[in-house]
DNA sequence: GTCCATTTTGCACACGTGTGCAACAGTTTT
DNA sequence: AAAACTGTTGCACACGTGTGCAAAATGGAC
C-alpha cells in the first residue's frame, strides 16, 4: 500500500506529496518557479522528491500547459560544415536555457512546410529554419497558437516572424574593399543558381561597392551550392590570369573547389597571380592547402541571437517581426 | 454549440466523433493500425477527420502509452564532417521510419549520463549514442523502462544495449594490406590519445596484419581527434621520409591534417615519397588538393542499420544484446 | 480579543488520448 | 430455431500534471 517505489520513472507528484504530507497541488507549486507557496512547504517537497528521485513528466506538463520544452530545428543539408558547426552550438545553446531541440532535414516529399506543421503538433515553443521561408498560411497558423519561427538568413517578411543574419551588406563590401585594396582592379563573383537571400545580399554589396569605386565585375554564374559547384568554375575562370583577378565567393565552400582546382588543375599562383576570398570561415579555409581569407559570421552569436529571439518572442508574443543583424569579420590569410 | 472549430489545432477527437457519428473511442481505433474497429467506422472517422483538419496530438498520445515517437539523438561534437553526415542520414531515416529525431550535443556540466536521463523523462522510443558509453547504472533504468539504446562505434558490452559499428577489423588489414601491395616496407600507424574502441581496434588490425607478414610497424602517439592533430604530427613523420614509408591514419581529420602539412610545409611527394591511406572517406578527401585514399563507411548503412535496431527491440525488448557490423570499402585515390 | 489583509492550502477539474470490459450485432454451426 | 462464435461499439477509467476557486491559516493593526 504504502510501499516506497522505486526511484526512477514510476514516481508522480502524488508520491512526494504522501511523504512530504501535503497535498499533490503543492508539489506541482514547489517545482512552478513564481506560484504560490511557503518555503517551508517547497522545502519538504524538495526534501522528498529528491528522496524517491521524482522528477517531472515533461509529457504531462506539456499536455495540460499545451506547450513543450521542445525547439525545432529545420535544415535543408548538412554537408556544408558551416551548418552543420551552427546546428552544433545552436543545440547547446538550446539545452543550456532549458530549451529541448529536434533536428529535422528536409527531405524527399518532406519540405520545410510539411516539417512545419509536423512540429505544430508537438506544440513546440519554437522553430528555428534555416531551409526555406514557409508559405504565409503555415506562418499565420503558428502565430495563431503563438509558436514563435526564426528564420536564419533569409529575408522573407512575414508577420510575427523573427528573423536573423550576418551582416551580409558590410561583408560583401569588405570583400570587394579588400581586393581592391590589395590591388586587383577586374573583379569576379561567383554566383550560384540556387542563390538564397543572404548570398544574394552579399554578391549585390560586392558589385554596389566595386561600382562605387570604378571597378568593373563580372558575375559569373555557378551550379549549386557546393564544392563541385566551385571546382567546375574554376575552367573559366583561369582564362583569366592574365588580368591578375580578385575573385569573390560568397561561400567559402565554393571557394574552397576553386581555389582547389586553380592551384592543382591549373597551376594557377594565388595570390600571385590572382586574389580570392570566400566567406563564413569554415575551418577548411584555415587548412594549410587553403590558407585562405574569408569573412567570418561567430556561429556561437548565431545561437545565442537566436535563442535571444526565441525567448523574447515567448515572453512578449504580439512584438513586431524584429530583425536581428550579426556583426562580421575579415580573416585574413594569404589569398589575397 | 456545434460550432466548427477553425481547422488546425484544438481539434480533438471528441469533435471528429461527433461529426462522423461515432464514438470518441472509434476516433482513436481508427487511427490505431490493426485496432477492432469497421472498415465502414474507418472511414467514416477518416472523412470527417480531414474534414477538420483534426490530426492526433502526440503529447497526449504519449501520455497514455507512456511512450513517445522521440529518438535522442546523443554525440560528442560535430566538427568531424563524417559525424556531421552520420546524423544528417540518420536524422532522415528516423524521420521516415514515424520518428521524431532530438539532437543533443554533450557539453560542460552535460555529459551522456545527463542528456541520457534527460531523455527518460520524455519517454523517448530509443536513444542512439555516439559519445561515450553510459554509466551501467543508466543502461539498468532504461532496460526497466524498455528504452532501446543503440551504440555507435563503441564496444562496451552493456544489458540489452545494441551495438552497431564498421568492420574495424576488416578496415585495418585492408588498409595494411593495401600499403604493403604498394611496396611499402615500413609502416606507420597514428594512434590518438583520445582514441576510442573504434580507432583502437582498426590500429590493432591493422598491426596484426602488418605482423603476419613480417612488416615492422611505428604507432605514432597524436593529440586529440583532430585536424590540428594529424598537422602537428607531420614533422615527425617528415624524418623519415628517405624509408619510402606506408602511413594509415585511423580517421580521414587526422590524415588530411598529416596529407596536408606534409605536402605544403615539408614538400614532400605523396605518393611518391610516402603513400597514405585514411579512414571515413569524408568528402574532404576527395578534394583536389587531397585526392586521398581512405576506407569508407557508408553512413546510409549506418541509418538503416540503427533505426533496424531500434525497431527491432521495440518490437522484442527481450531480444540479448546484437552487435551488427557494417562492412567497409576501400575507396582508391592517390596517395598509395 | 477582534477585524481585516495577505498568504497558503487543498479540492476538483481540465488537458486529449488509448484500451479493458461488457454489451451488442451479425454470421455460422448444430 | 437455438446456440456458439466472431467482429464492433461505447462506456468509463487511466495517464501525470497545472491552476481557478474557495476555504483556511497567518500576520498585523487597533
Amino acid at each position: 500500500m504504502t510501499s516506497v517505489k522505486r526511484p526512477g520513472s514510476g514516481v508522480t507528484s502524488f508520491d512526494v506529496a504522501r511523504l512530504a504530507g501535503v497535498s499533490r497541488s503543492a508539489v506541482s507549486r514547489a517545482f512552478t518557479p513564481r506560484a504560490s507557496i511557503s518555503k517551508d512547504a517547497r522545502l519538504k517537497v524538495f526534501d522528498a522528491a529528491s528522496q524517491l528521485g521524482y522528477r517531472v513528466n515533461p509529457v504531462a506538463r506539456a499536455l495540460n500547459q499545451r506547450r513543450t520544452d521542445l525547439v525545432g530545428m529545420i535544415v535543408a543539408r548538412m554537408d556544408n560544415p558551416f551548418r552543420a558547426s551552427q546546428i552544433d552550438a545552436l543545440s547547446r545553446t538550446l539545452v543550456r536555457h532549458g530549451f529541448r531541440p529536434m533536428l529535422f532535414c528536409i527531405d524527399e516529399g518532406l519540405g520545410t512546410e510539411q516539417l512545419l506543421s509536423l512540429l505544430l503538433d508537438y506544440s513546440v515553443s519554437g522553430v528555428v529554419i534555416t531551409s526555406d521561408a514557409p508559405p504565409i498560411e503555415i506562418c499565420n497558423e503558428c502565430a495563431r497558437q503563438q509558436i514563435p519561427l526564426v528564420l536564419v538568413d533569409r529575408d522573407d517578411r512575414l508577420p510575427f516572424v523573427d528573423r536573423i543574419s550576418g551582416d551580409n551588406v558590410k561583408g560583401g563590401r569588405i570583400a570587394a574593399e579588400t581586393l581592391i585594396e590589395a590591388g586587383r582592379h577586374k573583379l569576379v563573383v561567383l554566383s550560384p543558381e540556387t542563390a538564397v537571400y543572404s548570398i544574394t545580399t552579399r554578391i549585390d554589396a560586392f558589385v554596389a561597392c566595386a561600382d562605387e569605386q570604378d571597378v568593373p565585375v563580372d558575375v559569373l554564374n555557378v551550379g549549386t551550392h557546393n564544392y563541385e559547384a566551385g571546382r567546375d568554375a574554376a575552367a573559366s575562370i583561369a582564362e583569366r590570369r592574365h588580368d591578375e583577378i580578385g575573385v569573390f565567393c560568397p561561400s567559402d565552400i565554393i571557394a574552397l573547389g576553386l581555389l582547389d582546382a586553380l592551384r592543382v588543375k591549373h597551376g594557377i599562383k594565388i595570390p600571385g597571380e590572382m586574389s580570392l576570398i570566400g566567406y563564413d570561415d569554415i575551418p577548411q579555409s584555415g587548412w594549410e592547402f587553403a590558407d585562405m581569407t574569408s569573412i567570418s559570421q561567430p556561429v556561437a552569436s548565431f545561437a545565442d541571437g537566436i535563442v535571444g529571439l526565441l525567448t523574447e518572442r515567448i515572453a512578449n508574443p504580439q512584438t513586431p517581426p524584429r530583425n536581428e543583424l550579426l556583426d562580421v569579420m575579415l580573416i585574413r590569410r594569404g589569398t589575397v
